[in-house]
RNA sequence: GGAGAGAUGGCCGAGUAGGUCGAAGGCGCUCGCCUGCUAAGCGAGUAUACUGGGAAACCGGUAUCGAGGGUUCGAAUCCCUCUCUCUCCGCCA
């Protein structure tokens, strides 16, 4: 949620800032709500400091029939002030739910762009690997070794969900305890496990709802959702806290599995891993000092590129243009790992800052000083990583000429000493 | 699922025959005084949001005692609904 102050200050910068996203208008009728919204609060406050001090005065006077005709009076103030607050509370309810779908401003280093075609590349590492025979896909891959189930996790449960048997299931397993060991022992996070359900104000804080109902797997009695991402039971572990300055920055990393409708994306992804219902994810997550978010950042993004490195695995990192940068995001960096089956980069991360909307949505904030205001923290996270992405990157990158897979050298205490996945 | 108890400021905890309660008291914290160490002692201060005024320091108004609604001139206090927590029983990984 943007600062409505802010917006009232700057309606037209603010405006032209939202607009590099690519929509057509933002903050239409915000500037007629948020003037009838002030003058019937200013209505209503002076009709109540008035009946406050006559009740008082009521209240102070012993015969109360010497006070009848200012009861009556009140009376009928009373009901006034009965009027203008439903009207006020209306107007306020319409300028909130307005708030609450306005995106993010992109930060003023994102590039601004139109789509993922203006995305800029900001490093890259390793090679991509040239192999000596025609690379399969993961999906044909994890078939062949008796690994990856589609069929049967779509009998099970339906598209785009997967079972995973023996070295793969175990492959998986390792990926997330190497990326939880590596965040927690070398990149300073403490390890949450969080409720994988949560509550509808916990989406509403990180910035799910309430636009993106329809990506979510809901449940109705009681009303939950299924987390999209670690990034929203961990960020809200801090709703409606004030923290300590001392207590900046706060580094969490979580492993969950994400749940995602991928509403919009059908025929897109259909076969393979890439595009889930259901999947495992670590994540990394930030409260941080708003003069530190820039630079946490690049050291998240870091934290997460680190993952890669260790298994060997070629990536670039783009920063998002303002066309592409998620809702509440206001810088983007996603890592893209190189996918030998497909010849392609595919995103396996997305690192992103923003700024104080999500900590002014979920009211987390801290005090500089005893004695200071509370001033919203700033938040960041990351995928570190996507953990079936990352399987299926070490399936097609370390494949063989004879349809094995080398287990990544990193990775192998992880698979009990495991060094291949043959048939 | 059944029965009961409760939700007050950073924490603990008063306050329920409605008015002088944004809320006693204690702890904690901040500042000052005092004390030739640490400690103790004394004094003052110590919620948040919105809103009006002011360059600012700050001053004023309104709201908030789990949430929402009701009764009333007036509600932390009375009534209704909901949420959460705790205890006991049942069930269960």
């Amino acid at each position: 949620m943007l600062d409505m102050k802010y917006i009232r200050e700057n309606l037209d910068e603010t405006e032209r800032r939202l607009r590099t996203r690519g929509g057509e208008s933002y903050l239409d009728g915000f500037r007629e709500l948020d003037e009838r919204r002030r003058k019937l609060l200013k209505e209503g406050e002076a009709l109540k400091a008035l009946r406050n001090s006559v009740s008082d005065e009521i209240g102070r006077t012993k015969d109360k029939s010497q006070v009848q005709d200012k009861i009556l009076e009140m009376r009928e103030v009373s009901h006034k002030i009965k009027g203008l607050d439903e009207e006020l509370n209306q107007v306020d309810e319409q300028l909130h739910s307005f708030l609450l779908t306005v995106p993010n401003l992109p930060h003023l280093t994102t590039p601004v762009g139109i789509s993922e075609n203006d995305n800029v590349l900001v490093r890259s590492w390793g090679e991509p690997r040239k192999l000596a025979f025609e690379a399969k896909p993961h999906w044909d891959l994890g078939e062949d070794l008796g690994i990856l189930d589609f069929e049967r996790g779509a009998k099970i449960t339906g598209a785009r969900f997967t079972l995973y048997r023996g070295a793969g299931a175990r492959l998986e397993r390792a990926l997330i305890n190497l990326m939880l060991d590596l965040h927690t022992d070398t990149h300073g996070y403490q390890e949450v496990l969080p409720p994988f359900m949560v509550n509808r104000d916990s989406m509403t804080g990180t910035g799910q709802l309430p636009k993106f109902e329809e990506d979510l797997f809901k449940l109705v009695d009681p009303e939950f959702f299924l987390i999209p991402t670690a990034e929203v039971p961990v960020t809200n572990i801090h709703r409606g806290e004030i923290l300590k300055k001392g207590d900046l920055p706060i580094r969490y990393c979580a492993y969950t599995p994400c749940f995602r409708r991928e509403a919009g994306s059908y025929g897109k992804d259909t076969r393979g891993l890439i595009r889930q219902h259901q999947f495992n994810k670590v994540e990394l997550v930030q409260f941080v000092h708003p003069l530190e978010s820039d630079a946490e950042l690049e050291a998240l993004t870091g934290h997460a590129e680190k993952v890669l490195q260790l298994l060997e695995l070629p990536y670039r990192t783009m920063a998002l243009c303002s066309g592409d940068i998620g809702f509440s995001s206001a810088k983007t960096y996603d890592i893209e790992v190189w996918l030998p089956g497909q010849s392609c980069y595919r995103e396996i991360s997305s690192c992103s800052t923003f700024g104080d909307f999500q900590a002014r949505r979920a009211s987390i904030r801290f005090r500089e000083d005893e004695k200071g205001k509370p001033e919203f923290v700033h938040t960041i996270n990351g995928s570190g990583l996507a953990v079936g992405r990352t399987l299926v990157a070490i399936l097609e990158n370390y494949q063989q000429s004879d349809g094995s897979v080398l287990i990544p050298s990193a990775l192998r205490t992880y698979m009990g000493g495991m060094e291949r996945i043959t048939r």
